[in-house]
RNA sequence: GAUUCGUUAGCUCAGCUGGUAGAGCACAUCCCUUUUAAGGAUGGGGUCCUGGGUUCGAACCCCAGACGAAUCACCA
């Protein structure tokens, strides 16, 4: 069902046909103009042409305000009757302007800058150009003099499922993407200038590899085989570098099928960079080097307001080791502990813990709960349990370690970087080791790669590799509490539509085609709950609902109705 | 998955103790030659999320469900 005010723009754009004016011309319209352009650089009596979408109408008899938003901002426009009409038919604006056009119609405007009296830089219209006709009426969200907004369309659902509105009405959000557009762009060209080479790898994997998540599953037709989106590239990007790439990078959409929330997607995107000769040292320097780069890039500056609290990404970021930073929040140190002794501290500091879990996990569980949040200025955790990092390699002094890095900022991680494994033979007892724990309740599992061993065994040169979350760097530049505002469309459950009733259905049962809608706006939506119904209770409703739309049919009679049922 | 809160006009929201569904914006008609969220007058617009129940009577109370939000848990 349309709702008045849609009726009213399907009646409007009619008129406008009768009229001679084609609501969704073909031809390409030259600007020569945009609304930022024009303010910026007033030159009183210009001649202008804008394009772009009617959002404010103020008609004043003779005399009408209004306003363009293209892509660069808003102008205010400026029409008098007779400069738009200077002959005897003032149709143009007394039907079309007025009666038949709406907020939220693409318009081309022609005409000459100038002032009003209160000094507001506007264009005084001298010709209109319908560009497309807009049946749907916006929300209408309006700012007044101390900036606050009323009416703002704000519902979170609303607004991601229609994100084409929210960037129509609502400023900020097109600014979020436009500085995500300015981060990735950033990024690639740091990366780009030191010559590394950008590439892409197959997000249809067979062995969904490089981490540990639970993969989405599809089926390939032609080979009969089943494929997983992929979780993370790692994988291929090393064996890129065994192919003799000194640096590869790649802007990669993950997918991980688990839970959606606040900070989770199901995809994702991660840009993970694979250097050869470098271990985990370089790429700490390398990481907080890029980090304030792209903020001096894009913000100017390396203070960055998350929340409450102030980051500052001006290198060098602060480095502590994941035992130490242990030490340093509980007190203990927990470096010569084995499995049960850790089990103890755990329960002594209050964290869950579950007979599944190694000695890595509960290293992590204490490190998560007790360490994690403390970290609110960019620091690199160093050092992880070997259990936890199967991809990495063995510390350089300490067999049960491994050279790996996580960058924390504002108490969560936004990178994660390795010195990578790169003896084969190691790696394969670490892939065992995965599926051993994977057996002890992990569902999880870690598939063995078998071809990713085989690239190991041609030798990788030692590699540093990293991966930092796109998303989660945006959410801190731009500051934002939650992903979806920094993903032009999160993912949503699918959205109901009203398909209108299956008419051939009904007409199985012989029902009269014009009692087919009634039937369906009262409820009877399929011709299973018909059914279910009572005859007698079907014929009122029917009758009921005819007298309350006026109808202009016969009423039913209830042989009518008890026929269908037969 | 748990708890709490929410769902009323195109949008943002009121709606008291259960008693004829409301406001602002938007829309329509009329008046008005430069307005700054908001000129004036009049008017139209509703599956009160859905389905049951209680009741003389339900937007409101009870039960079940759908959807959403927040917090927590789980998962990286």
């Amino acid at each position: 069902m349309l709702s008045e005010q849609e009726q009213i723009r399907r009646e409007s754009l009619q008129k406008i046909i009768s009229y001679g004016i084609n609501p969704y011309p073909a031809e390409e319209f030259k600007f020569s103009h945009y609304s930022s352009q024009i303010l910026e650089n007033f030159i009183d009596g210009e001649k202008v042409i804008i394009a772009g979408r009617l959002m404010r109408r103020k008609i004043q008899g003779k005399a009408s305000f209004g306003s363009i938003q293209d892509a660069k901002g808003k102008i205010q426009i400026y029409l008098n009757r007779d400069i738009i009409c200077p002959d005897e038919d003032k149709s143009m604006y007394n039907d079309v302007f007025k009666k038949w056009l709406d907020l939220g119609d693409i318009l081309g405007i022609e005409g000459k800058v100038f002032k009003t009296r209160v000094g507001e830089i506007s264009v005084n219209v001298e010709m209109i150009h319908l560009l497309s006709k807009s049946l749907k009426p916006l929300p209408q969200p309006k700012v007044d003099t101390d900036g606050i907004t009323h009416d703002a369309f704000n519902d979170p659902e609303l607004r991601y499922r229609r994100r084409y509105v929210d960037l129509i009405v609502n400023d900020y959000v097109k600014e979020t993407f436009l500085k995500r557009s300015k981060v990735i762009n950033s990024m690639r060209k740091f990366l780009s200038k030191k010559d590394y080479v950008e590439v892409e790898t197959p997000i249809l994997q067979s062995i969904p590899g490089g981490a540990a998540a639970k993969p989405f599953v599809t089926h390939h037709n032609a080979l009969d085989v089943p494929l997983y989106l992929r979780i993370a590239n790692e994988l291929y990007l090393k064996r890129l570098i065994v192919g003799g790439f000194e640096g590869v990078y790649e802007f990669a959409k993950d997918f991980r099928n688990e839970g959606m929330d606040k900070t989770h997607n199901p995809e994702f995107t991660q840009m993970e960079v694979y250097v050869a000769y470098k271990d985990y040292h370089w790429m700490m320097s390398f990481t907080e080097e890029m980090l304030e780069f792209i903020c001096l890039e894009v913000l100017g500056t390396t203070d960055v307001k998350i929340g409450n609290n102030t980051i500052s990404f001006k290198k060098p970021f602060k480095r502590i080791s994941m035992l130490n930073s242990i030490k340093e929040h509980t007190g203990i140190d927990i470096s010569k502990m084995g499995v049960k002794e850790l089990f103890e501290t755990c329960k002594k500091l209050n964290i869950e813990t579950n007979d599944s879990m190694g000695k890595g996990k509960l290293i992590d569980e204490i490190f998560g709960e007790k360490c994690e949040s403390n970290y609110l200025q960019p620091t690199f955790i160093t050092d992880y349990p070997i259990e936890m990092s199967p991809l990495c390699k063995k510390h350089r002094d300490n067999d049960e370690l491994t050279e790996r890095f996580e960058l924390m900022v504002n108490g969560k991680e936004l990178a994660n970087a390795y010195s990578e494994l790169n003896d084969p033979i190691d790696q394969k007892l670490r892939f065992e080791e995965q599926i051993k724990l994977a057996e002890r309740g992990d569902d999880e599992a870690m598939l063995i790669d078998l071809d990713f061993i085989r690239a190991l065994e041609y030798g990788m040169p030692p590699t540093s590799g990293m991966g930092i979350g796109i998303d989660r760097l945006v959410m801190f530049l731009c500051n934002q509490s939650s992903i979806q505002e920094v993903l032009l469309f999160p993912q949503m459950k699918p959205e109901k539509w009203d398909t209108g009733p299956n008419k051939k259905e009904y007409l199985k049962l012989n029902i009269a085609e014009s009692w087919i809608q009634p039937l369906y706006e009262i409820g009877y939506t399929s011709v299973s709950i018909l059914l279910e119904a009572k005859p007698t209770a079907v014929h009122q409703k029917l009758n009921s609902y005819r007298k309350k739309n006026k109808l202009s049919i016969p009423p039913i009679l209830l042989e009518e109705v008890e026929a269908w049922y037969k």
